[in-house]
DNA sequence: CCAAAAGTGTTTCTATTACACCCATGT
DNA sequence: ACATGGGTGTAATAGAAACACTTTTGG
């Protein structure tokens, strides 16, 4: 199927520039999306990038992350959500733009614009299946193998933008299963800061929020004594996800 | 001049996905870019945005962003900068990636995607020769006109965007002549978060981050006394610039 | 000499950090 | 009984906020 430029008279029109300058016939680009998709292994600690294997040329063997294009008539919001989907399987994810990547020669095939998006989920959802169907690994963030295109960078920006949302707004749960202990929540602050957080100090704060709500029920794996299960009080959750606030 | 999408074997390959889900026949897009401008008012000590009536059907009559399109062969951020030079006549400017609207019907012209870009221009600056072929004007944010598509979304998320980065980034000088007194930077910073600051908490804070160096010279025209012009230190604002600090 | 803005320190309060012991339980 | 992580409070420090008077000088 052949796509045309249509020339003029419907103009798309974002200001008179394009008119008194010519600008109706305007190119059209590719508009790419990639995902940076966070998730956090509970064994190691660590926070991992999930990456995809090109199997074919060019980058044949080269790590990518997962991308796709925008179609005419989805927004891009829709077609980031529908490469997420395709890799993980998953819908509902916790997904925030990132950044439109746009150099001219950013991708070695051609002239694509493409929008970055990076998202949170819980590495225990994700499908073992959909994962050998893509080649997909998850790495750890401090050994990314080399990427195509400008993704080291995406990722690299996503990271930044991630330790940066994560100060204002309660979003370090979507990486959790549903209900969690304290610890594995700082575990996973701990990992995004790159650093270690006090306990007492850490558990004072979370708590003080009022986001949290105490389930009558132990997790018994890791210790003896066990630790009480957390889940969100929605309500909360929203109110300051809507509001912005000091977060750790 | 028409524009073929090609078919295929050069393929734009961002991931597997679209080769084995058939995006070799991706669509291409109009990919615009819309500039949030902003100026101080030393005169009212108001942040204001300049915004440009459209001469033209449809929306005629209506205020609008600038905007433009991103070229094939330019990058998005060189045609950010392009487009800000036709409505301002200045280069070099400091500018920054907001984000990237999608929907699809945003443009009721048809498909377009637009990258926003804001920027902090000295409004002195600002030849009035160029704001008549225009037809542009400045206004204060909170009298802003009714404005096009999704105009009105990105001057507030430009908004907020500007006020979190002025925390940790000194910008807010950009919207000021070279040199400046106190005062003046006083005053922008009070606009930009909207409340009033504490004279002597301001000075001090603002001195001991030891970007700013004192002139030997007054500005006497606000009062009496003069108070000392004050200009960058650019080698220590490079090293904040990069590193991010806290301000203010 | 007076009006008008410039310039300048100290105190209070709040938030952050550092720090260590007892508890509950499964084996 | 003991090993293991769970759970809890307080003191010290640093940073932010509140606050008012003296200085300069053109008219």
């Amino acid at each position: 199927m052949l796509d045309l430029v249509k020339p003029t008279n419907n103009t798309p029109a974002s200001s008179r520039v394009m008119n008194s300058e010519g600008y109706q016939k305007s190119d059209r680009l590719l508009l790419a999306i990639d995902c940076i998709i966070f998730g956090f292994d509970s064994e190691s600690k660590q926070l991992k990038a999930l990456l995809i294997k090109r199997d074919f040329e060019p980058e044949k063997g080269k790590w990518s992350l997962m991308g796709g294009f925008v179609n005419k008539n989805e927004s891009v919001d829709d077609a980031a959500a529908r490469i997420l989907k395709q890799l993980t399987g998953l819908t509902n994810i916790y997904m925030e733009q990132l950044y439109c990547f746009g150099d001219v020669n950013r991708d070695t095939a051609g002239r694509v614009v493409s929008v970055a998006y990076y998202s949170l989920i819980n590495i225990a959802n994700f499908s073992n299946q959909i994962q050998e169907d893509h080649e997909a690994l998850w790495f750890p963030l401090n050994k990314i193998p080399t990427l195509i295109f400008d993704h080291r960078e995406m990722l690299q920006k996503a990271k930044e933008r991630l330790q940066q949302k994560v100060a204002n707004h309660p979003i370090g749960f979507e990486l959790l299963p549903n209900k969690f202990t304290l610890q594995q929540l700082q575990y996973v602050y701990e990992a995004i800061y790159e650093t270690p957080l006090d306990k007492r100090n850490f558990t004072r704060k979370i708590l003080e929020l009022g986001i949290l709500k105490k389930l009558n029920q132990k997790e018994k794996e890791s210790s003896r004594k066990g630790a009480f299960y957390y889940v969100f009080d929605k309500g909360q959750y929203n109110k300051l996800e809507h509001e912005g606030m000091k977060f750790i």
